[in-house]
DNA sequence: GTGAAAGCGCTAACAG
DNA sequence: CTGTTAGCGCTTTCAC
């Protein structure tokens, strides 16, 4: 790579010092207008671009965050992703991306080498392996390092730091209670992700809510599991002895399978049986029939993610650690009755 | 943020030089066993890290690559993406994510920031708008700049560097001719990617399948699009007053809705018509019927392109450019017959 | 074996 | 108004 252009170069072409050059771009009042256009015209003729180490080494900001996601796989946090990068992008900040694949030893790593000054802030979502062996010591050090943090979707209580997150039980609540409204009596609950806090928050909100209705919790119309796997086998067995008239669906997966399977056994679908998931919208809407849905905003929560980190990158004072919790939405497509 | 340790504190608790200390911690072998051990003990207690511009400003390289994606409402790119971040995370090299948002003006802010020296290379693909426009200029300066710089799937002729693409006119060469092959004889072609390079492409190897055939090209099959809006408005009409037995979607857009309106339209698939589009894998697979497409291997595509650049970083001859092609795959699932 | 000193590109306090 | 100087954190050459 060829060199860039320094100030000491420009300063030896125009025959002034380093500071005059360095004033001259900055347009410090310092200097005398003409010097300063002659330097100005100069640079941009060269097309000079200060060095980012030279200038952040005196700096200290670098205006970047550093975005560790668990997976690209999962279009939620692609959402996110893109609220986030539309936040920053406005106020200036570029975005180091990085992807743990669920792994704790990646996320650790990955951790490590953003806290050697090459970020200001950093933005989490915790890996369902650090999650399923709660483990969040490598979390906490980055904090007490002193290097703003905010976590997104799942979060960990552990760890003393700014937190925005989905009203999990509720929307599961919400969705449930929809089911029942519209006179369904038998609602089952699939969940591949029964081992991250998100998926064990929307199994309460389950509960929850056939209690609010005095309807009986039965083991039987619940398939959890971990893996898809898992599930797969499970649901193939769901659906050969049982029968249903209500479905919620917590994550993208069992969403979409809960539909897949309902057509295949031959139910009319919304008058057999509705379906609410937990899945992309876009997506959804690509279905037949479409997939009605719990909307999570994931747009939204990025861009609420950012700036959170934002605000708090470029205010001085210690503000105490907020926690935000985004409003989930029920998007009716025609899964569900009018 | 807390002041990160540095080699000058170091010293100064260990009562030797800054020289010493930053030789220890690189195991020179000048430095003595013991006090090598000693520093690099304390070192590892108080968790030090080198700082990241301190150690740039003097070696040049950051192991840091830049990446810009036009968008990531594509799902394409986000799998290139991930195959990218894969081969990049294995060899140490960060990711620095830029979304361009298809359009020009941003796409040259990016560039133009991402050339401070903060990344060692660039990873990019074509924005709508620079293609529309034929504006490549802006990229070009980043490679005469002597920034090393692949492009992948949407590339330019006019700019020298390395490149990877699909083989476009072929894949849709071959999908035609599966069709024809299956008896098909009112083949439609759907776009609303007419503004891009890999569109063009693709329509060529339509309008040269049939060719081969000796099948005459009708307009009217032909729904060829910029935009979204406009591809539903045209969609709408072609159903109504056309009627064919095979569809060749050439993105992701256009391949969904040819499957939902010939549903709609009461299309016994694959009886009445056989459908092929260009979409992400795991949806396709999800839909009702799953959608049969040729695969473009975005993930396989990512991680060629970063082991491209990265050759091209770690060695110091000036290679020759080179144009590496990825070829296509059909996937049958459940919209072509056996 | 260890340390002093220069220098990477930039900013900023201070002198002139 | 302009220039000198020191210093950010690190590596590296060269003395000691």
């Amino acid at each position: 790579m060829k060199a860039q252009f320094t100030l000491k170069q420009i300063a030896k072409a125009l025959d002034v010092s380093v500071a005059t050059v360095s004033k001259s771009l900055n347009n410090s009042p310092e200097i005398s207008g003409s010097t300063r256009i002659r330097v100005q015209e100069y640079a941009k003729s060269i097309n000079y671009k200060p060095n980012f180490f030279g200038l952040n080494l005196k700096t200290k900001s670098t205006k970047t965050i550093g975005l560790i996601i668990p997976s690209v796989k999962n279009s939620f946090f692609v959402k996110v992703f893109s609220g986030i990068e539309k936040i920053a992008d406005e106020k200036g900040y570029s975005i180091i991306t990085c992807i743990s694949n669920e792994s704790l030893t990646k996320e650790k790593q990955i951790l490590h080498m953003l806290s050697n000054g090459i970020v200001d802030g950093i933005i989490l979502s915790i890996s369902a392996e650090a999650q399923k062996q709660n483990e969040f010591n490598h979390i906490s050090d980055v904090v007490e390092q002193g290097i703003p943090l905010v976590m997104y979707d799942r979060v960990a209580n552990e760890v003393a730091c700014d937190k925005v997150i989905v009203d999990d039980m509720e929307s599961v609540i919400f969705a449930v209670q929809n089911l029942i409204d519209a006179g369904r009596k038998e609602i089952a609950l699939f969940s591949t992700i029964n081992n991250l806090s998100v998926g064990k928050l929307r199994l309460k909100g389950y509960i929850e809510a056939l209690n609010n209705n005095g309807i009986i919790f039965k083991e039987e119309l619940v398939v959890l599991n971990d893996s898809k796997t898992e599930f797969d086998l499970n649901i193939e067995k769901f659906f050969k002895t049982n029968k249903v008239d209500g479905i919620v669906a917590i994550d993208e997966y069992s969403s979409f399978k809960a539909l897949k399977l309902s057509l295949k056994k031959g139910y009319n679908i919304p008058l057999d049986i509705e379906i609410i998931g937990f899945a992309d919208g876009i997506w959804s809407n690509r279905m037949n029939p479409s997939l009605s849905t719990m909307s999570q905003h994931g747009e939204e929560m990025g861009q609420v993610v950012a700036q959170l980190l934002i605000e708090k990158l470029e205010s001085k004072e210690e503000k105490l650690f907020k926690t935000i919790v985004i409003n989930t939405e029920l998007r009716k497509r025609e899964t569900t009755k009018k």
